[in-house]
DNA sequence: TACTACATCTCGCAT
DNA sequence: ATGCGAGGTGTAGTA
């Protein structure tokens, strides 16, 4: 293809706020939060309708590049120059060749409806505590404290207080270092030394837990809900397994 | 576009391995670690070498839906489904209009040369140890121990073993619990209480500042550097494996 | 393969 | 605007 053609199709674009996907021959230089150069060869440039900047290689599913919506784009000679204000970065694509290119007004306003998520997990806790223990009454969920988000809080009968902290995967180093820091801060804030802390995950790494057992705290198994619900129906679909 | 023209252009991609860009009108439903559903709209969506599949909407840089490398794609009627074993998640594309679509092989196998990460600011640190104190002598860096991943270890001239957490950006309370965690395992290790933990980063949010007061560690302001010169230079002296 | 921590992380929410 | 934590996080490196 042209690249005047080219130039032209990004152009009306940039002005109409549409979406451009080309395949181009590029080098690409990327400055701002980090230095960053990818030599000559094939890939898929999209731009978007806020002027978001993607360049993909032919393989892996994130972009080798990319600028955030809202970047000034365009041309100096036979090179794409796109900068940010905002994340303070920029991008230059040096152009060889313009294999091809697709251009149009996408209509879409719809947002995505996600179920399955740590929200869902620790509402799941807070209707079914007994998945903690007997006797845990929760009080409050997902809060924002000063002293952290607690997933689910609550007490069991003899007033100790709990703190709970859902992963949707197995719980790791972070999750329980992150339980620890809202233990102390509660037990600092509160007064008392009755705050106990446990982790509710599908499972939990080995090191993790024997973190979780030098400091107290307890593990539960708890299987985040709506997981792989339609998936293996897909599967099949495919002829698949 | 012919529905059945898109269809053979999707089938000559994933025989050949090419990328196709394509404009549809369609209704994506997502299976797998969470779900998902997406309503009728405008959407770009790219099929990549590696059967990476990427759904965009017209706006915000991250795809609305996508599948891992390693795919399998085909279609039922005008649904194309999509399912990667390895991620245990699927896709399902209904397809109302096919506006455009663009394929072709991209060539491609060049790696970008990147600089100004956290693991060269842990190289900068080690290189000029006065930015952490006058007298501190570096042992190593980016080690992997038993006890967690330290970016710079060393000590003292007192022979007080110093631990340096670096981070690029403000450091978290994350990154005051990461360091925290390092210090108390070595202090356990070695068996001694002379262990001091430094943060190096260009900046501290003020409730980590207090946790790291609280737990007598220090912080030290070190700007990452952008090395990608050096970087290019070190690449050549390496000889490009 | 599992685990760990970084990322040009991105995104949303609350202060 | 900034702080904080989740994410269908992804990705690289190591044991």
């Amino acid at each position: 293809m042209e690249f005047t053609l080219f130039k032209d199709k990004v152009e009306e674009t940039l002005r109409t706020n549409g979406v451009l996907a080309a395949f181009l021959r590029c080098k690409v230089t990327y400055s701002g939060r980090a230095e960053a150069e990818l030599d000559w060869g094939d890939r898929l440039v999209v731009i978007k309708g806020d002027n978001t900047l993607l360049i993909h290689q032919p393989i892996n599913g994130n972009p080798i590049n990319y600028l955030r919506p809202g970047s000034k784009i365009g041309f100096e000679d036979h090179t794409l120059v796109a900068s940010n204000m905002e994340s303070k970065d920029s991008i230059i694509v040096e152009i060889d060749k313009v294999y091809d290119c697709i251009s149009r007004r996408l209509e879409d306003g719809v947002k995505q409806i996600l179920a399955g998520t740590e929200a869902e997990m620790s509402d799941y806790i807070r209707d079914n505590p007994k998945l903690i223990s007997p006797d845990f009454t929760p009080l409050s969920r997902e809060e924002h404290t000063k002293y952290g988000f607690i997933d689910v809080f609550g007490h069991d009968k003899t007033g100790t207080l709990i703190i709970v902290e859902c992963k949707r995967y197995a719980a790791s180093l972070d999750a329980v270092t992150q339980l620890r820091r809202y233990v102390e801060k509660m037990k600092e804030l509160r007064g008392t030394q009755k705050v106990s802390g446990v982790i509710a995950a599908p499972k939990i790494t080995p090191n993790a837990e024997k973190m979780l057992k030098d400091w107290g705290f307890r593990f539960c198994t708890v299987e985040p809900p709506k997981r792989l619900e339609k998936h293996k129906k897909n599967q099949k679909r495919l002829g698949e397994y």
